[in-house]
DNA sequence: GTCAACTCTTACCAGTTGGTAAATATTTGG
DNA sequence: CCAAATATTTACCAACTGGTAAGAGTTGAC
């Protein structure tokens, strides 16, 4: 009769329901924690936006820091499947450069919540996260930094810090989620609309390109706009 | 023997150690709001950093909703007096640009809770500031905008997307103050040195510059290093 | 069916939340 | 010095916080 507190062991026969519940529980959550930080939600909160009570939160989910934890879990997972491009297609430069911004905007686009649960997590400074982030995207992120700098030895692109490259891209790339009510009143309109993200992309990409690629022609290449060979 | 409720109204004859205190209370709750957001913070923990007791911040301000008004309001105060380099130089667009994204990196050193007081209001959508970014911060930044359509039209730069630009140049510079905790991970040290605003003011310069002004021959002068030239 | 495991609800709990009311202490102007 | 204005503290409050304990309902395998 005692009662298994920690129901996630059981990993093999877990029931659809079960983890239809979980997801909508962190699906909410997730919304909720974008909106307003940690800090600004309550389980209560979060149990009457999936339809269930506090205490079957805290039944799935052994406290608000672990449902919190496994929220910012998810995120970098979907976020880091987003962020491959640059290592995958370490032999051209353009193609890399012009997908990892599609890819990481792409990202911004489709999970803005991810996008700002993270960005709530860095602004405080990641308290409850800067492990997970040295482990998982401090390596992806210093694989892409190690491929600008073997580039540039090659000499196929100018020797820019690449470190700080990233961050510019990362910043301007998590904009478009996290800023999005503010680019929206900048841009006159009550939502962003794909063909915003892509006017964002397209400036993104130039910029970029004419700074990192080398030599006059290449750079006047992109900047007469060979735009099209992008899958 | 009515207790006034509202102590602000009296301004000529306010005594120089209220200012004083309710300084401190607007700068603690800055720094508290910037790390946890709204949300996170309550009167009480302000409080007890200021050194007082929570009703007392109530004789302050009238609620905390307003107390964290007052706050962003004075943010906005600091943030705008840093952005008008562009509409300032209009005649000099190098200069303009060089002075806009210096100002705005001098801004995330030196007043970084400030910044990510701002982001977090961003983040949430904006609900209590909406209305006062519309009225202050919007014409401030259509009136770059123009600036740089007036640029275009006299073919002193390119017709780039002028919006989509200062959204690469807010994230990228907000970037450096919001993602300290992050970026110091990237650069492997504990804490942002000035060094680290300038190789970021370095390379953004550089990419906006070669995005923006026109002909080959200033691109080239740019990446050549006329960098000396800044006041 | 039945029995056990799983899911959900009811009933709590102590501590905290933003906020009020009133008494008290302190400063200030005359 | 005294009274009025200003500043701070003490004493509350109802609502909400994250979390626990235990019971009740539901399900699936045998």
């Amino acid at each position: 009769m005692v009662t298994k507190r920690k129901p996630e062991p059981a990993k093999e026969k877990r029931s659809d329901s079960r983890e239809r519940l979980e997801q909508e529980i962190l699906d909410a959550a997730k919304r909720l924690f974008a909106q307003r930080g940690f800090g600004g939600v309550s389980l209560d909160h979060i149990a009457r936006e999936v339809g269930t009570a506090k205490q079957n939160l805290l039944y799935y989910f052994s406290s608000k820091e672990a449902l919190y934890r496994r929220v910012l879990h998810g995120v970098l997972d979907v976020w880091l499947s987003h962020m491959a491009a640059i290592t995958e297609n370490a032999d051209n430069p353009e193609l890399a450069l012009r997908r990892y911004i599609a890819g990481k905007l792409r990202f911004s686009r489709e999970h803005p919540y991810d996008s700002r649960v993270y960005a709530n997590e860095v602004i405080s400074g990641a308290p409850l996260f800067a492990q997970e982030i040295r482990e998982r995207v401090l390596p992806a992120l210093q694989a892409d930094i190690a491929v600008f700098n073997q580039w540039a030895e090659q000499g196929v692109c100018r020797k820019i810090d690449a470190a700080h490259l990233m961050v510019i891209l990362w910043a301007s790339t998590q904009a478009y989620a996290d800023s999005a009510s503010q680019i929206c009143l900048v841009l006159g309109k009550p939502e962003m609309e794909l063909v915003d993200f892509e006017a964002g992309e397209q400036l993104l990409v130039d910029m970029v390109l004419r700074t990192v690629l080398v030599g006059t022609a290449d750079a006047e290449g992109v900047a007469k706009g060979l735009r099209t060979r992008l899958a």
